[in-house]
RNA sequence: UGGGGUAUGGUGUAACGGUAGCACAGCAGUCUCUGAAUCUGCUUGUCUAGGUUCAAAUCCUAGUACCCCAGCCA
């Protein structure tokens, strides 16, 4: 299985964002309509808190009847690349979102800059010459209020005459600011005359070399919401501080105003979503990239096996709120389990394979046994399986000295092997050096073809197998969490993050010996391997190589039992 | 020390003056040719202290804890 819907209207109602909109509509403050828009800057790959954002944006404007723009917020274009415009785009197509359009704040460089003369004239904007060191001085503290720029009161003309002349590119880079002039004591230090353009000679993405002053994100996103005649900004806490600036903005210009609205950002366990961090990963090598199935991005989710449908449910089930709270990631991977338990085949294979020879099996015959695709969809039908004299099974379903309530393999003991035979063990072969069993030799059951005994005889355990010659060799990558600990960020002074990193988190099995059935599945297909996990086909596949990455493992009691003792 | 936010079981989220509910986890059981899934039941909570009220998670007062803000990042 591989298909992705569209993400349907979700069904799940309020929050409080969607009580303030109900609100709004209420007292026509929109006259009804809502428009939202998903604003990423392209400097990084997407993660799962931006799935939480895009959901959420895009998930309001369905429920609405509304629509949602993707906007690129790329006003510091020495942080900013196409590549990860385009993975953006692809992340957020393949969450099953479509923009109604899309937009990018570079489109409005030039109506910023006229409204930025505006301000000017309006005696609201004035050309400092400060130093970052100086502004810095000038700010003040959190408790102590800031000091007037000495540029601050230089006319409109002077102004104006600086600003066109920062635009034209007299001015070297960093050698003065447009600023806002507002209140150098306000107890909202985002008040205290924010810089709204820098000097920066660098090659934007899209507007190339045309601008070597580019606006900040303050004065950027309100008159780009504004322009789109956004309804709702969704924006996460931090910007909370900013709303009184938003507005201080948008009102100065008598421009249409927009509704900012905070709410807390995605935290996960045992991973982290700083794309500065995630980028420190992706450059130090820690990862293989991006895309690496240990990644908390969307196109390393992707990669490791997740379904849109799964991050979708996932991101309705933590819900929205303002309380900023640490949502543990075993939520993520239950979510994955619910939606491919119900839709991926299922397949034997063996990953730490234990050889068992069937003495009373006939030699070089192979049997082809029926075995059930999904029992929890009738429509996946069947599949045919062989089975021959010798067979693999899991190392850990068999035990030379059963703990109680192992009720797999031992010897002298009955197994059923899945939708083959009752299998007993009479005797264990072992390395004579290293006393490690190396084989066993075991009986079948003839009369208990299907899995059932005529004279009524139950079995305890059931387990998975591969008949040895006409098993598929792949290659399969077990995942586990990219950081030792639930909070990796969460380090003793001077120490990096980085000493949290998993050194676990990958262990590659070169030859996993698994059913023939999956010798044609294709980049992206998922299937349970029974008793063991979901895997995806990995994109690394070749023809004569597949590639499987464990998406995640099964819930297991019997995991459970053991570690308790 | 200034300003802005947030506190409900282990985790996340409802309840908008009227029985603290739901989901996940946990535990016990059921079922099972996957120790999966299913199904059943159970445990666990309103940050603290006062106050208003017949009645408070919700209103008031005073605390406490945590998060964010002093980029020419977003």
């Amino acid at each position: 299985m591989s298909t992705n819907e569209p993400a349907p209207a979700p069904a799940a109602p309020s929050h409080f964002i969607h009580q303030i909109i109900d609100e709004h509509n209420r007292t026509g403050r929109f006259e009804g309509r809502v428009q939202t828009r998903f604003p990423p800057e392209p400097n990084g790959y997407l993660h799962i808190g931006h799935a939480k954002s895009i959901c959420l944006n895009f998930g309001t404007a369905l429920k609405y009847g509304g629509k949602c723009n993707l906007r690129f917020d790329d006003t510091n274009p020495s942080k900013e690349e196409q590549e990860y415009v385009d993975s953006i785009m692809e992340d957020v197509r393949w969450l099953g979102f479509q923009w109604d359009g899309i937009y990018y704040a570079s489109d409005y460089f030039e109506q910023l800059y006229q409204w930025s003369e505006d301000l000017i004239k309006k005696g609201l904007a004035y050309v400092c010459d400060l130093t970052a060191d100086q502004m810095r001085e000038y700010r003040g503290s959190l408790t102590k209020p800031g000091k007037n720029s000495p540029f601050r009161d230089r006319s409109v003309e002077e102004n104006l005459d600086l600003f066109r002349r920062m635009r034209a590119g007299e001015f070297p880079d960093g050698s003065r600011t447009l600023r806002a002039k507002i209140d150098m004591a306000s107890p909202n230090v985002n008040l205290r005359d924010p810089v709204m353009y820098r000097i920066m000679r660098a090659h934007h993405h899209r507007t190339g070399d045309a601008w070597c002053i580019y606006a900040t994100y303050d004065w950027a996103h309100g008159e780009s919401d504004s322009i789109e005649k956004i309804t709702h900004s969704i924006c996460t806490l931090e910007f909370e501080n900013h709303r009184p600036l938003y507005e201080w903005f948008v009102q100065s210009l008598g421009i249409y105003v927009p509704q900012q609205i905070e709410f807390a950002r995605l935290n996960l366990t045992y991973t982290m979503m700083s794309k500065r961090k995630l980028l420190e990963l992706v450059a130090g090598k820690h990862v293989h990239g991006w895309d690496d199935p240990r990644m908390p991005t969307i196109s390393g989710l992707r990669r490791r096996g997740y379904t849109p449908e799964s991050l979708r449910a996932f991101c309705e089930r933590i819900g929205v709120s303002k309380f900023n709270g640490l949502i543990d990631m075993s939520w993520l991977e239950e979510s994955l389990r619910a939606d491919l338990n119900k839709r991926a085949n299922r397949v034997l294979g063996v990953l730490r394979p234990l050889k068992v020879v069937i003495e009373n099996f006939p030699k070089g015959q192979v049997e082809e046994l029926e075995a059930i695709n999904n029992p929890e969809d009738a429509s996946a039908g069947t599949r045919k399986v062989p089975f021959s004299r010798e067979i693999y099974i899991e190392r850990d379903d068999f035990r030379e000295d059963p703990p109680k309530q192992f009720f797999r393999l031992a010897p002298g003991r009955e197994v059923r092997l899945r939708y083959a035979y009752f299998l007993k063990c009479e005797s264990v072969v072992k390395d004579p050096a290293t006393g490690e069993v190396t084989e066993l030799r075991c009986t079948y059951d003839p009369a208990t073809k299907g899995g059932n005994s005529p004279d009524g005889r139950k079995v305890k355990g059931t387990i998975h197998w591969v008949s040895a010659s006409t098993a598929v060799k792949a290659e399969v990558r077990l995942y586990d969490h990219l950081f030792s600990k639930p909070e990796p960020e969460d380090v003793p002074e001077g120490e990096s993050y980085l000493t949290n990193l998993n050194p676990n988190s990958l262990e590659v099995l070169p030859e996993v010996p698994i059913e023939p059935s999956v010798a044609n599945a294709k980049v992206g297909d998922r299937f349970q391997f029974e008793r063991l996990g979901y895997f995806v086909v990995d994109h690394d596949t070749k023809p004569g190589k597949l590639v499987f990455n464990r998406a995640v493992t099964l819930a297991d009691t019997w995991a459970k039992i053991e570690k308790k003792k």
